[in-house]
Formats: C-alpha cells, sequence, structure tokens
DNA sequence: ACGCAGTTTGACAACGGTTCTCATCTAGGA
DNA sequence: TCCTAGATGAGAACCGTTGTCAAACTGCGT
C-alpha cells in the first residue's frame, strides 16, 4: 500500500475560512469547484477569499480529507468522503451525484498488470461515471 | 457496449499539417501535450499553427485515433494507440512511458457496481501510474 | 487545366481556471 | 499580553485552451 505523502498535517490552523470550506463542503454528494464552493460561501454572506479556497481545499487533498477528481475540461472538483480508505466512485454526467465505491479485483488488477510490466511505486485512479436512476427518468419523461 | 460517438469522420481533408501531427504522434510510446508537439514540429522545421495542433488532436481524439488522458495539472496529453479496441494505460511517472493494457475484470467491474446504484450509460476512466523499470533503476543507482 | 465552394489554417486576442505576490491579520504558545 | 509563524485577501500574473476571421488550400465538377 505505503503512503508517502501526508508528511504532515500537524501544524493546520481551525480559521473561520478553513471551517466554512470544510462545511461547505460535508453536506453534499456531488463534487464541486473551487470557484462553486467559493460562490456558495459569498451567498451565505461567508466572505472567504476565492485564493483561500483553493488553499484549503488543495491542503485538504493532499491530506487526504476530501477527493479530488478532474472533469473532462480540466476542472479540479472536490468532495469530503465518508471513509478514509482507499476508494473510488461513480459520477453522474448529469447532476454530479456521486456514490463511493470499492472493489478488490480492481485493485489487485492494477498492481498485478502494472507490475507484469515491470513497473513499481503503483497508483492508480479509476472514475466511472454515467446517468444516475433520477437523471434517466428526467430525461424520458 | 455502444459508441455513440464517432458520428463522421468521413469529410476530414489530409493537409500537410494534419499528416506531421499524426506523424509526430506516431513514433513515441509517450503522452504528449499539444504544446510538446507543436514545440516539436516546429524544431523540425515543419511550421503549424499551434491553434491548428490544438484542433487536429482533438479531432483525432474524437475520432478515436489517439487517447488522451489528463495530466495531474489537468493538461491534457494525447498518444496514437497500437489498437483501437478498447483498453487502458500504465504510465510512468518519471519519464511517460506508456503501455496499453486490458483487464475483462475491470469492465464487468466497472459496469456492474455502476449498474447496482442505479446508473445506465456507463462509462470509465483507469489511469495507472507508476515507476517504469528503467527510471526505478536509474534512481537507485 | 480552371474555377468555385466549402475546409482548413494561422496570427493573435480573449478566456477561464489556477497560482503568485505581498501587505495585513490572527491563532496560540511563552 | 507579546511575539511569531502561519493564514488571508485583493489583484496581478500565468498558462493551457478556445475563439476570431481573413487568407490559403483542397476536392470536385466542368
Ligand atoms: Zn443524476
Ligand atoms: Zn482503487
Ligand atoms: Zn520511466
Ligand atoms: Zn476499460
Amino acid at each position: 500500500m505505503s503512503e508517502q505523502l501526508r508528511t504532515d498535517r500537524a501544524d493546520r490552523r481551525p480559521t473561520r475560512q478553513r471551517t466554512a470550506i470544510a462545511e461547505a463542503l460535508s453536506g453534499t454528494a456531488e463534487f464541486r469547484s473551487a470557484q462553486e464552493i467559493h460562490a456558495a460561501l459569498a451567498r451565505r454572506d461567508e466572505r472567504v477569499g476565492l485564493a483561500t479556497v483553493y488553499r484549503n481545499l488543495q491542503a485538504m487533498a493532499g491530506d487526504g480529507e476530501v477527493d479530488v477528481i478532474r472533469t473532462a475540461d480540466g476542472e479540479a472538483v472536490y468532495r469530503s468522503c465518508a471513509t478514509d480508505d482507499h476508494h473510488h466512485h461513480v459520477v453522474c454526467r448529469s447532476c454530479g451525484l456521486a456514490v463511493e465505491v470499492t472493489g478488490d479485483a480492481v485493485e489487485r488488477w492494477a498492481e498485478a498488470v502494472a507490475a507484469e510490466h515491470g513497473f513499481t511505486e503503483i497508483r492508480h485512479t479509476v472514475e466511472i461515471d454515467g446517468l444516475c436512476a433520477a437523471c434517466a427518468a428526467a430525461r424520458t419523461r
């Protein structure tokens, strides 16, 4: 497994902004972009600088407190996950709803197929996307 | 399965630029960015506008002639693959070397786990990265 | 070979997300 | 309370990518 990342996480101060960002993240099952979060906070009269939102999201992602994935057009979106354990997501292309999933089969396959080709320090990302039941229903209505 | 993409691909003219770009792509086992390709062509005295490189790469990607993945920092990188069939890549974090791999287990797992949660029109992306044998050796030397 | 219509190209501007700068503010231990 | 390293925010800077539009080119019919 290994996790050479996560060096510190220690010296992080609980500022008003930091808390606001974390809260904005928990409470939704969707991945949100830094800008969306910034806008959401502003709407709620929580004044937080855009740069601060970016910085904290990155920090949280680095500490593994939130997951990050890249939209098809390269935008980074974040989500605070229910578990700290390694997992993946199934995301709805239409509404953004994301559910967490795991699967030993994939984990082992990734490790094995990479090792077969002489690779080491193997990592992987798996993203599954589709239309959630609700969106599929809305579409055919 | 399904492939609702790939609508036409018919009316595409074989221009000097188009050929140069395709050639620059075939011949390397690494994923290259639009800018890298543009620079490589310039170095070879093949004058091709940057916008043209972007346009053609996108078109080729849309036609499935090349594969695109996003770098960790959101940059799009392209590679002309050996096969047209669905597959994934194991990429070296250090030198960019990429080998193509397949695995029914993953394909089925992705489909199954998404369907379990009520998703339809399921797609997926899987990227594995690590250190290739050569880079690992160079590092410990 | 010639001409025309629809493509494609290229220089450059415009965009949008992200990062940088740096003066100012703040949490928290001494 | 004081002091200091860490944190913040406004705005500029960055940088990959996309849009603009006139000029150049290609396939095709004549
Ligand atoms: Zn949905
Ligand atoms: Zn995994
Ligand atoms: Zn390598
Ligand atoms: Zn696959």
